[in-house]
DNA sequence: AGCACGCCGACT
DNA sequence: GTCGGCGTGCTC
């Protein structure tokens, strides 16, 4: 009897057997319906055979096929080879190579930009001001000559379709093209050296300060790729990033077609944007980490930018690098990959030192005019008393109101304080659910939990001697806005964190601010750091970047590095020479010092020669238990079983060494207590070979209130 | 992951 | 007496 071996998206060790009623065509690749107990469930064939070693009383048939997609098999080995080295349920990392299967009737998809109808600029100039619900668009249509389709809300959206049907906009067309940007000679031989090596695995490290213009040579090379009929692949860590990265692109090559993959995407855009990989109709694929899973029949070259980026990691569900899957998939599919940064992961600068990725540098800024920022380090502690804001800072932005250039500042915290503390007896501001500081916060007013979105009333006295006298200890967003409101009256500030500016709407109208020059200091957290141009941009501030120094995690001061380039890099990127001032009481550390001199080489060689010392990834090869239970005694007695179990196979397993399980950074978390476990070896074949046998073990434990899971490479021991 | 089955405590 | 709490184990 013909079986089909289906991947359903459930946490079962393994696939289902399913026999194949007379007359349906079903074949490896193929979306299938079953029924799984009382439930019908899609999966996907991953193998069909003759008979099954399941008791054919057992089987059951294949209700249907859907629909005449088909996974290809090089994305069906990349969800095998995920499950395994990841040790996820195999039909888990089957679901994420599915495209969405509602079967809406896919929405004519509008796309790219829209501009206004000199009739529909009358008809919404008119509409009466209290119609609530379009007017944030109508107003920006007004204002602006394009709009980007891609920046839009589904609500949004739906207005949009609604003024197309009346005729009040149309798509504005393809933009006129920019002048052909001149490669300049390191861009040149970096995409001449991806070109050459098309048609074969070949893996590179594009190493290019901030501005230098790895996106023209990622252009360059899959010009070349799709000149030869073949598609690329390009992943990038974040929607934000991508409205923008696919204007430059259609407006450097008009008539590329584009397709956008991210989870942001409606099921009807995802599903045409799938199709449009899988049909080959697409020539490049843009997307977050999971387009890394699409079905591409030519693809030609894989391309991952901001490789170093920790949301290249899933940190839930299946727990994939979809940098390190991209890879594989290169190799697989036998095409170059392109790993690009201006601050390359210590894995990747490994790979490059080791030989197994080829170096390619692009040292300076592609515009020659645009030097990269000087760099002053001033002390913090002397800042404190001010809000934060330092006399070298304030002079600095001083300037730049007089010159009308703009100004960033940057602090990693939103909120107004770290936490609130009294001053006569010792009570702060605590979570009842996390073993953490509740954050001050004054729009509005409250205290909360960033761990677990617990929020209480932010208290007049304090709760435990009604002292009266409560003092907010640290910096964060808020506070520095009205502290630089309040020395600089006139100016006009943005804060741009997650409570601020919530969706892709709200962050490009600040984009949109900024570049209409009617912004002149902008604050913020991370959401600023990452790939905006802002030509008027001089001056850019760094606050209290000295906490990252203090944490226990071993990855924390490449991440501050990355950090600290990136915001820097806002800084000067067209022709105005841009400054750096941060904020620090270490200057000697590092992580400043390679700022200063613009040498992340050199930062990244000490610190790859400390994991050397210290035995940690990228030269060692880790896996990290983490368990937590409601009782603390639940989650200690399950990782000490773990530990057991681990120690017991180091008998079979002596290149792997198991630690002890210690309390988690963030020790209790909504309620729950949380501990972790690392594992390790020299050799990453030795922990694969030892992760399936410790898993097995501690499945067949007793008791399951601990939740567990196993994080292999993970982004860090926190 | 769901969902059913099953074996123990407080309710109309 | 049974309604339902969640702990345990199975699903082709």
């Amino acid at each position: 009897m013909p079986i089909a071996r289906v991947a359903l998206p459930v946490a079962a060790p393994t696939t289902f057997d399913y026999w194949i009623p007379e007359g349906l065509a079903v074949e490896r690749g193929a979306i299938v319906r079953v029924r799984l107990g009382t439930r019908r469930l899609a999966g996907v064939v991953i193998a069909t055979a003759s008979d099954s070693e399941v008791d054919r009383a057992k089987l059951s048939p294949v209700v249907d096929v859907v629909g005449d997609e088909r996974v290809p098999f090089d994305v069906l080995d990349l969800c095998a080879f995920v499950a395994s080295y990841y040790q996820e349920a195999i039909g888990l990392a089957h679901a994420l190579a599915l495209p969405p299967l509602r079967a809406q009737a896919a929405s004519r998809a509008l796309r790219g930009s829209c501009r206004l109808t000199d009739e529909g600029r009358r008809a919404l100039a008119a509409l009466p001001a209290r119609a609530r619900s379009a007017c944030g668009l109508r107003d920006r249509m007004l204002q602006d000559t394009a709009l980007d389709v891609d920046t839009l809300t589904t609500h949004e959206k739906t207005i949009l379709r609604e003024w197309r049907r009346h005729r009040y906009v149309v798509p504005a067309g393809e933009r006129a093209a920019r002048p052909a940007l001149e490669l300049n000679a390191a861009q040149s031989e970096a995409a001449a050296a991806i070109a050459q090596s098309l048609g074969a695995y070949a893996a590179f490290m594009v190493n290019g300060v901030t501005g230098s213009g790895k996106t023209e040579v990622y252009l360059a090379a899959a010009d070349a790729a799709i000149a030869a009929g073949g598609q690329v692949l390009m992943l990038v860590p974040e929607i934000n990033l991508t409205p923008q990265l696919v204007d430059r692109m259609r407006a450097a090559r008009p008539g590329l077609r584009v397709a956008l993959m991210h989870s942001a995407l409606a099921a009807g855009e995802r599903r045409d944007a799938w199709r449009a990989a899988a049909s080959g109709e697409a020539q490049l694929v843009l997307g977050t980490r999971l387009a890394v899973f699409a079905p591409l029949p030519s693809l030609a070259l894989v391309v991952v930018d901001e490789e170093h980026d920790a949301s290249y990691k899933q940190q839930d569900n299946v727990r994939y690098h979809a940098r390190d899957a991209a890879i594989w998939r290169a190799r697989r599919r036998d095409v170059p990959v392109v790993l690009g940064s201006a601050t390359p992961s210590l894995e990747t600068w490994l790979g490059a030192r080791d030989g197994r990725y080829r170096r390619l540098d692009l040292p300076h800024r592609a515009d020659a005019r645009a030097q990269l920022p000087g760099v002053r380090l001033t002390p913090h502690r002397a800042a404190a008393a001010q809000d934060g804001i330092g006399d070298a800072l304030r002079a600095g932005i001083a300037g730049c109101l007089a010159r009308g250039e703009q100004s960033l500042v940057f602090v990693n915290r939103r909120g107004f304080a770290t936490s609130l503390v009294c001053a006569a007896c010792k009570w702060e501001s605590q979570c009842t659910r996390c073993s953490a500081r509740l954050t001050v916060h004054r729009q509005p007013p409250a205290l909360r939990c960033h761990h677990c979105g617990h929020e209480e009333r932010l208290p007049r006295a304090c709760p435990s001697c009604g002292n009266v006298d409560l003092v907010p200890l640290g910096l964060g967003t808020q506070r520095l806005e009205r502290a630089l409101a309040a020395a600089f009256p006139r100016a006009r500030i943005a804060r741009v964190d997650r409570d601020s500016t919530r969706g892709r709407h709200a962050f490009a109208s600040v984009r949109d601010k900024v570049e209409a020059n009617a912004i002149d200091i902008l604050v913020g957290t991370q959401m600023l750091a990452k790939g905006h141009d802002f030509p008027r941009l001089t001056l850019v501030g760094i606050l209290g970047s000295d906490n990252a120094l203090y944490s226990a995690d071993f990855r924390a001061t490449e991440r501050l590095a990355a950090l600290l380039v990136q915001v820097a890099g806002r800084a000067g990127r067209a022709g105005s020479p841009g400054e750096v001032i941060v904020q620090t009481d270490f200057p000697d550390h590092p992580v400043y010092t390679a700022l200063l001199s613009h040498d992340y080489a050199q930062l990244a060689d000490t610190l790859l020669a400390e994991r050397e010392a210290a035995a940690l990834p990228p030269v060692t090869h880790a896996a990290l238990l983490s368990a937590e239970a409601h009782r603390r005694e639940d989650v200690d007695a399950f990782m000490h079983a773990a530990h057991e179990i681990g120690i017991e196979l180091r008998t079979l397993h002596a290149e792997v060494e198991v630690f002890s399980p210690v309390a988690a950074l963030l020790a209790r978390r909504a309620g729950y207590e949380r501990s972790q476990l690392v594992v390790q070896s020299a050799r990453r074949g030795a922990l694969q070979r030892f992760l399936p046998a410790w898993r097995e073990r501690m499945e067949a434990l007793p008791g399951r209130r601990t939740r567990w899971a196993i994080d292999v490479d993970p982004a860090g021991f926190g």
